[in-house]
DNA sequence: AAGTAAGGCAACCGCCGAATA
DNA sequence: CTATTCGGCGGTTGCCTTACT
């Protein structure tokens, strides 16, 4: 047995919103808000859509704050950044860009910035970048190559105006986050990340309660939510056995070699000592571990292309996806 | 100026997980 | 415990625009 349609198909209307439905729909959602019922507020507002439909027209377009135009260089760095770490979760990388859509920075990513990063030139007739081509290389880099050095390497028309230092993903943690003896903190650190020079400047990292892992920053936006908030965090109760798990393969391995990447984490007031993140283990480049992931270029585009199919597979394979679902929400 | 192809983006589709009856 | 409903998400589609021939 099928599930129902959440709506009469057949009596909803599709495509393109026009101006008066949009104005509907804001004036609905501005006097009475959602309701918390997406699938009767079109019916309340008067308008023949799909509850699904209204929720989107809001949360991409209506809702206040929404930022659309170019992207800027520091957003390119978050998404390329977060896309490296945690793949096409684009809500959640939406929340770290405040006023963006997920939408927007799927269909970013898709039509532009994917492409920036495999330094291709548009395969168009239109008019080629005001950059010079450089071409790709032949032969792999040297390990030192890092994906700051991969914009410029291979992305011909991008530029990069800030330099990446790999320190900020440490010193944006509050002080307390490497110091606290209550609180179970977990930071996702990805040496991919800190080994690339690439970083996660504008995310912080919350130390909460027990076992609950907050991943988010203070601006984050609303692309998740009813509409009728400003801000979101992401913020799920981790299990401490999940946490044992991941953290087994850690010690012994240093990463996974399925997923690529690494978690390291603060786990202080506990039996489990090694990889424990203290103030003093701190590399000079905010990087603590031993497990220094180099990612040449080949790499990165395999990442971006395996991404590409549907699937991860460069970081996630299935079975790892359900773990590290709890470990980033 | 007309035709064509590719890009860009809004919107839809279908799946999943959480909440609830 | 199971079935159902709903919100949320990521992938995909299709239309409109733009650039080029």
């Amino acid at each position: 047995m099928g599930r129902a349609p959440c709506c009469d198909k057949a009596n909803v209307k599709k495509g393109p919103w026009s101006p008066e439905e949009d104005s509907r729909l804001k004036d609905f959602i501005e006097k009475y808000g959602t309701g918390g019922n997406w699938i009767a507020l079109p019916q309340k507002a008067g308008l023949k859509r799909c509850g699904k439909s209204c929720r989107l027209r809001w949360l991409n377009y209506l809702r206040p704050n929404i930022k659309h135009g170019d992207f800027s260089d520091d957003e390119d760095k978050i998404i390329c950044s977060l896309f490296a770490s945690i793949g096409s979760r684009w809500s959640i990388i939406a929340a770290q860009l405040p006023g963006r859509t997920d939408n927007d920075i799927k269909n970013y990513w898709n039509t532009k910035l994917k492409k920036k990063l495999m330094g291709m030139i548009p395969s168009t007739h239109r008019k080629p970048p005001p950059f010079p081509t450089i071409p790709l290389r032949t032969t792999p880099p040297p390990p030192s190559s890092s994906l700051s050095s991969l914009y410029n390497d291979c992305s011909p028309y991008y530029t990069s105006t800030n330099s990446l230092t790999g320190l900020e993903s440490i010193s944006a943690a509050p002080h307390n986050f490497l110091n606290t003896s209550t609180t179970t903190s977990l930071a996702i650190n990805c040496s991919l990340l800190q080994t690339q020079d690439i970083l996660l400047s504008p995310l912080q990292y919350y130390p909460v309660k027990d076992s609950l892992i907050m991943f988010g920053g203070d601006q984050a936006s609303c692309s998740s939510s009813d509409g009728s908030c400003s801000q979101i965090s992401y913020g799920k109760e981790i299990k401490q056995e999940d946490m044992g798990l991941h953290q087994s393969h850690m010690i012994s391995n240093g990463f996974e070699e399925n997923q690529r990447f690494m978690f390291d984490y603060g786990h202080n007031g506990s039996d489990h000592s090694l990889n424990t993140w203290s103030s003093t283990d701190l590399k000079p480049n905010g990087y603590l571990g031993n497990t220094a992931l180099e990612y040449d270029l080949e790499e990165v585009k395999q990442l971006i292309s395996s991404s590409s199919n549907g699937c991860n597979s460069f970081f996630f394979n299935d079975e790892s996806k359900t773990q590290e679902r709890a470990l980033y929400y």
